[in-house]
DNA sequence: AGTGTATCCTGCAGGC
DNA sequence: TGCCTGCAGGATACAC
């Protein structure tokens, strides 16, 4: 569910209100969303205090300690992080939007009697406590941030060189590019007048330039809008994201192209779905 | 280095 | 109403 955009939401609303909050005890009512012994789980996370609430592709960091340990939370397709019984200073209480988790995982108890819940229905988002040397070493298998300042029309350009992959897997794969999912990689890819199926090493340097372009455009109005919510997604408050009407491909097969009119067309690439306008991303 | 397939799970929509 | 199938924002492991 949740790509970059989603988490970049998330991630702003709770850091919001996390950092400084220590973590009294743990209750994991899911042990299959760890990656480790529930107990070790339990004993690492225990009297620490978050220090920060980060996003490295779609992962929510969050350092414990001031970068002693890293809790690592990845939404997989139905994952939320519910804040809950915070007050913010003008007595708003984020989170009271949310619907009640009716499908707890983990349950993090914090100070002053405020709680953190992980809620997930089909469980394939995990929790995971890592050293500061592990978040290192998972941290380096990611490729860039498609929106930092360091990740050029030129970079991509290289990277799609180097694979004859179709360019949708391939802007799926985290440790080309980190943070894309099924729904902005259909975007890019039109963005850019570019087939999902077209080779990556196909790409002209021009269409690279384009894709690098239309992908930070519409990952940042993404953001603008709080991200995409197409059925379990939720920001911090508890909110869906409004992105979802300004969809140009995903989605839509059928209805016609927002640039030429044609009915935009879905196929099944590597078992997932690939949307695009025939006549704007010829193959 | 690729792809296809399967796996982890649950819920929902649509067809009959 | 019930039953069935297919589909869903992710990530990983496997055989080929």
């Amino acid at each position: 569910m949740p790509e970059l955009p989603e988490v970049e939401t998330l991630v702003r609303g709770l850091h919001l209100l996390l950092p400084g909050c220590r973590i009294e005890r743990t209750r994991v009512i899911h042990e299959d969303v760890l990656r480790q012994p529930v107990r070790r789980f339990r004993n690492e996370v225990r009297h620490r205090t978050i220090t920060a609430v980060e996003r490295r592709a779609k992962n929510i960091v969050m350092p414990l300690d001031d970068g002693e340990a890293f809790l690592v939370v990845n939404l997989g397709m139905t994952g939320a992080l519910f804040p809950q019984r915070f007050e913010r200073s003008n007595g708003s209480a984020p989170g009271s939007l949310a619907r009640r988790p009716t499908h707890p995982a983990v349950r993090f108890h914090l100070d002053g009697g405020r709680a953190l819940v992980f809620h997930d229905v089909r469980r394939f988002g995990t929790v995971e406590v890592l050293s500061a040397e592990a978040w290192r070493v998972r941290d380096a298998r990611l490729g860039p941030e498609p929106l930092s300042d360091e990740f050029g029309a030129a970079d991509l350009h290289a990277g799609l060189v180097r694979s004859r992959s179709p360019v949708r897997n391939w802007l799926l794969d985290q440790r080309r590019i980190a943070g894309v999912g099924n729904i902005y990689a259909s975007e890019a890819c039109f963005r850019a007048g570019v087939h999902p199926e077209r080779p990556a090493d196909s790409v002209t340097p021009g269409e690279a330039a384009g894709m690098h372009r239309g992908l930070r455009d519409v990952l940042g109005a993404a953001i603008e809008h709080g991200g995409t919510t197409l059925q379990d997604y939720r920001n911090a408050d508890g909110r869906p994201g409004l992105f979802g009407t300004l969809l140009q491909v995903y989605g839509r097969e059928g209805e016609p192209c927002v640039s030429c009119g044609s009915p935009v067309e879905r196929i099944v690439i590597a078992n997932r779905s690939a949307f695009f306008c025939p006549e704007c991303q010829p193959r």
